[in-house]
RNA sequence: GGGCGCGUAGCUCAGCGGGAGAGCACUACGUUGACAUCGUAGGGGUCACUGGUUCAAUCCCAGUCGCGCCCACCA
């Protein structure tokens, strides 16, 4: 017996467990022998992660993908793992010492400091692949990866060396975008530019050798004018012609700068005379490069002022006692206490021109936002990332890799074609050590090993040379980079990485297509010769009802697992499959959920309809054998909603499997078939009864299996507990079923059925008939069609449509409401309760109404370019429905003047 | 500045060349032993605006207005 009211907390982690005892998520589970392979990688979430929306959509689309591939009969693997998150899981053990009054990172050292974060891993990390099994995924989690594995590092370690190898790595001293507060260098990736207010100072600097000239520059960052080393102009500016070859001379310093002819100087912009300040701007570091204009960097790695003992700084000026006054009043300040100091002098030195107050863009962090970022002269380690981009150009140009939705390819190629080098060194602990070795005189060693490096060194030296090993680890996307192959096994040639490699998509958002689809197409382009998938389907970014982005920060995030416990995974999977439509971000409301929880509710009340009325499949049982014209009708609708769920799954239209599903079991399967079903089912044994028992066990299992991927659980339990059904078989396992049967003429006339009762009920409900009443019906100008159809169906229409008998009359009854059906009319003699005035209200109204359609299609068929024009099937469809009507018309302006007789 | 996308029922969203749809909310009525997490019926929309293409435009094109996002730049 199946209880009364389905409980999904009860029954989703018992049949979640039914699921990986029977191994059934285990690569390839299920499949036949010649199996092809279908194969997606999670994109790894981070350690330190917990279930948010964006996962919850992510890996419900990646699970509906698998579970219907599964149930295809292929040989499936959804590889899981997880991210190290070098700066997120770094910064979360370092605050976990300062709450625990711990001594921090720097006082224990690095090797004692890993080691705490393993511990941290072991005890905290990786709750989210919990969460994700209380949505129902169904990864392969006896293959759960690591970046940080062995294995995975071996695969990071080679690729590095081999880059290097190739010159497509190397090391390099330039500007790059550093974090002060975590003191290390990020990729510009990780840089997300905010506005703010700020202000533009205008200064004079002073023209050397010619007393009382200045040349006004513009800045919004004073901190940095200690640094500059030149000014540029625009070389076809005339104002400043004579200045090009000169010198300024740098305020409080003293320091001659080069007047410099460069294009980056807008003539347009400020005075369009620009300073230049080599090693704290990205503009300005390109322009010194071409001017050859010294570096000068003024700032320590936590962005103070650092002037003393700074030999760039003096850059061989005497120290005279305009530098010791300088340094004396900036010395140590930290940037932003730095700016205001620097604009106080100015102003004291009366070089203030004016100050424009204006929003400038400010890099921050993009993980924190809080962090300003600082562009900083470092020495790091870079790939070349415009060799590795061109085959992944071409790849997705060829369409051997293929975006869906397609748009999303130009996002792709703009960046790929504009493509920067890639700083991969990170100033962390945690992380992938970079395998570089550094003889006494900074000479690098690059190898695999420790003792590789050692032998490289010793043929260098000729002797054996004490090497210090690079202190820096690898960003977190390198090893994520990887990804498809590493978790398969390379460098090794295993078995799996034949197998499921290259991967047949990867599910992700449009957020992470520069940080990991671009590298991986690289990465695995380079390594693999071989794209790492066929599609790239991107879906939308869950945001909240009001469409902001959920984030922390702003306290809008809607907690998926919260919506699990209160509606179920199934609902909320449900739900994102039907929000997700291509192109669009989905704003979710709970009331979806709740609605799509109700679904849920209603499938269980469906089994349990069946469950009472014996419905128990019939062993071979082929509904194209079917007698009844019910069954064969409702035979034909799976038919076409299974073409549809199938065809939407296909396509990466979830949507449109969902809302196919959802139409189809409740606005026909529960509406009207079981409806119908209803006198067969409670009236006299016999072949009618039995057969159609026999379909609704057979509907009921096709609907199940289409749900399947899209929910699971209930479908699984149904399956578990319908009458009847094998329990040996778990659904997750079984076929996806495969129909043809079609019928359209059964389809044609349930449907003339259901237009018949619905109409009827329209009228009674309109004429206020009370809804316990019978009324008796007489029926006027019938066909034989229409008589066929009201003697075989008469039991369902009396029981849909509350009429106790109908009979055939040869013309329509006085006082009467009329329907009109085709040629048919339908008369509803109702002299004790009808309203004649309401009565020809309702067919006035009617009578409008069609009046307008018809005009309507007068007009189109009446012109000519229309029917020279439009295809033949579209004029025909008009024609017809001219014809139907007119005739309706005709027959409401009967019944209109009926009424008045 | 470049790019992408969005403006459809009160709300959240589908549809995207030939009869305006769903969920929620709303109104009325609930009889039938699957289901009140339900059933039946109903109200509610010049499909942002203006032009154009077309026999035909919510749908295609251009422009306008409003909104969102991404990239770049603003010294």
């Amino acid at each position: 017996m199946l209880e009364k009211t389905y409980d999904a907390a009860e029954t989703e982690p018992r049949i979640y467990a039914a699921w990986e005892e029977a191994g059934a998520f285990r690569a390839g589970a299920g499949a036949p022998a010649e199996a092809s392979a279908y194969s997606i990688v999670i994109p790894p979430p981070n350690v330190t992660g917990s279930l948010h929306m964006g996962h919850a959509l992510n890996n419900t689309l990646q699970d509906i993908l698998v579970r219907f591939e599964r149930m295809r009969g292929r040989d499936v693997l959804w590889q899981p793992g997880m991210d190290h998150a070098g700066i997120a899981t770094q910064m979360v053990v370092e605050r976990q010492l300062i709450e625990r009054h711990e001594p921090d990172r720097r006082t224990i050292g690095r090797e004692k400091f890993v080691e705490k974060v393993w511990s941290w891993k072991a005890e905290s990390g990786g709750l989210i692949l919990n969460q994700l099994r209380r949505l129902g995924c169904s990864c392969d989690w006896s293959r759960e990866r690591f970046t940080l594995d062995e294995g995975l590092s071996r695969a990071v370690t080679k690729v590095f060396v081999d880059l290097h190898r190739q010159g497509l790595i190397y090391r390099d001293k330039r500007l790059v975008n550093w974090d002060p507060k975590l003191q290390t260098a990020i990729s510009d990736i990780e840089v997300e530019n905010v506005e703010v207010s700020g202000h533009l100072w205008h200064f004079k600097y002073p023209i050397e050798g010619e007393p009382g000239r200045f040349i006004v520059v513009a800045t919004t960052r004073p901190e940095t004018m200690l640094g500059d080393t030149g000014v540029a102009i625009h070389p076809d500016d005339e104002r400043y012609r004579d200045l090009i070859g000169k010198n300024a001379i740098l305020p409080l310093v003293g320091r001659r700068l080069r007047i410099v002819a460069d294009t980056h100087a807008d003539p347009e912009i400020g005075s369009g005379a620009v300073k230049i300040t080599p090693a704290h701007d990205f503009n300005d570091f390109e322009v010194g490069k071409r001017h050859d204009l010294p570096m000068v960097g003024v700032f320590d790695t936590e962005a103070n002022v650092v002037l003393k003992d700074n030999a760039d700084f003096l850059h061989g000026l005497p120290v005279s006692d305009t530098i010791k006054a300088t340094i004396a009043a900036v010395d140590g300040l930290d940037r932003f206490a730095a700016r205001k100091r620097l604009v106080t002098l100015m102003e004291e030195h009366g070089l203030v021109v004016t100050v424009e107050e204006k929003p400038i863009m400010v890099p921050h962090d993009e993980k924190s936002k809080s962090t300003v970022i600082e562009p900083y002269l470092t020495d790091q380690w870079y790939v070349d990332a415009e060799v590795l981009a061109a085959p992944a150009i071409d790849s997705v140009r060829a369409g051997r890799t293929n975006f869906v939705p397609k748009n999303w390819e130009k996002t792709y190629f703009e960046w790929m074609e504009n493509i920067q080098p890639w700083c991969i060194s990170r100033q962390l602990w945690w992380g992938h050590r970079i395998p570089a070795w550094y003889g006494p005189d900074g000479q690098v060693f690059v190898a695999g090993q420790e003792s590789e490096a050692a032998e490289l060194a010793r043929r260098h030296y000729g002797k054996t040379t004490p090497l210090t090993r690079d202190e820096d680890v690898l960003d977190t996307w390198f090893s994520s980079a990887l990804w498809p192959f590493s978790t398969l096994g390379w460098p090794d040639q295993t078995v799996e990485l034949e197998r499921y490699y290259p991967t047949s998509v990867l599910v992700t958002g449009f957020d992470i297509i520069f940080f990991w689809v671009a590298r991986m197409m690289m990465f695995g382009l380079h390594f693999m010769k071989t794209e790492p998938f066929a599609e790239v389907y991107i879906h939308a970014l869950v945001r909240d009802a009001s469409g902001a982005k959920m984030s922390k920060s702003k306290g809008n995030v809607i907690d998926p697992l919260e919506l699990v416990d209160d509606y179920g995974a199934d609902a909320l999977r449900f739900t994102l499959a039907a929000m997700a439509a291509q192109g669009r971000d989905i704003k979710l409301s709970t009331s979806r959920v709740e609605g799509y929880r109700n679904f849920a509710t209603k499938i269980w009340n469906t089994a349990r309809f069946a469950e009472y009325h014996r419905c128990r499949p019939v062993e071979g049982f082929d509904p194209s054998g079917a007698q009844e014209t019910l069954n064969r009708w409702i035979a034909t609708e799976t038919t076409r909603a299974l073409r549809a769920v199938t065809a939407g799954l296909e396509s990466y239209r979830f949507n449109e499997a969902a809302g196919a599903a959802y139409r189809f079991v409740w606005n026909l399967f529960c509406d009207w078939y079981l409806e119908f079903s209803k006198p067969i089912l409670s009236g006299q044994d016999g072949p009618a009864k039995d057969e159609t028992r026999a379909t609704v066990a057979w509907a009921l299992n096709r609907i199940a299996e289409m749900l399947h991927p899209m929910m699971p659980f209930i479908t699984e339990e149904l399956a578990a507990k319908l009458p009847g059904s094998q329990a040996a078989r778990l659904l997750a396992l079984s076929r996806w079923p495969e129909l043809d049967f079609e019928d359209g003429a059964a389809a044609d006339e349930i449907n003339w059925v259901i237009g018949l009762v619905s109409e009827v009920r329209s009228v009674r409900a309109e004429m206020n008939v009370p809804a316990g009443a019978m009324v008796a019906v007489t029926v006027s100008g019938a066909n034989a069609t229409t008589q066929g159809r009201l003697a075989a169906h008469e039991a369902l229409i009396g029981r849909l449509a509350r009429i106790e008998s109908v009979a055939l009359s040869d013309g329509p009854a006085p006082h009467a409401a009329q329907i009109v059906i085709g040629e048919a009319t339908v008369s509803l003699p109702l002299a004790n309760v009808i309203d004649i005035e309401a009565e020809r209200t309702r067919l006035s109204g009617e009578l409008a109404k069609i009046t307008k359609e018809i005009g309507k299609l007068d007009a189109k068929l009446a012109n000519e370019q229309f029917l020279a024009r439009a295809p033949e099937e579209v004029v025909a469809t008009q024609r017809e429905r001219l014809e139907e009507a007119s005739t309706l018309r005709s027959k409401t302006e009967a019944a209109l003047a009926r009424l008045a007789g």
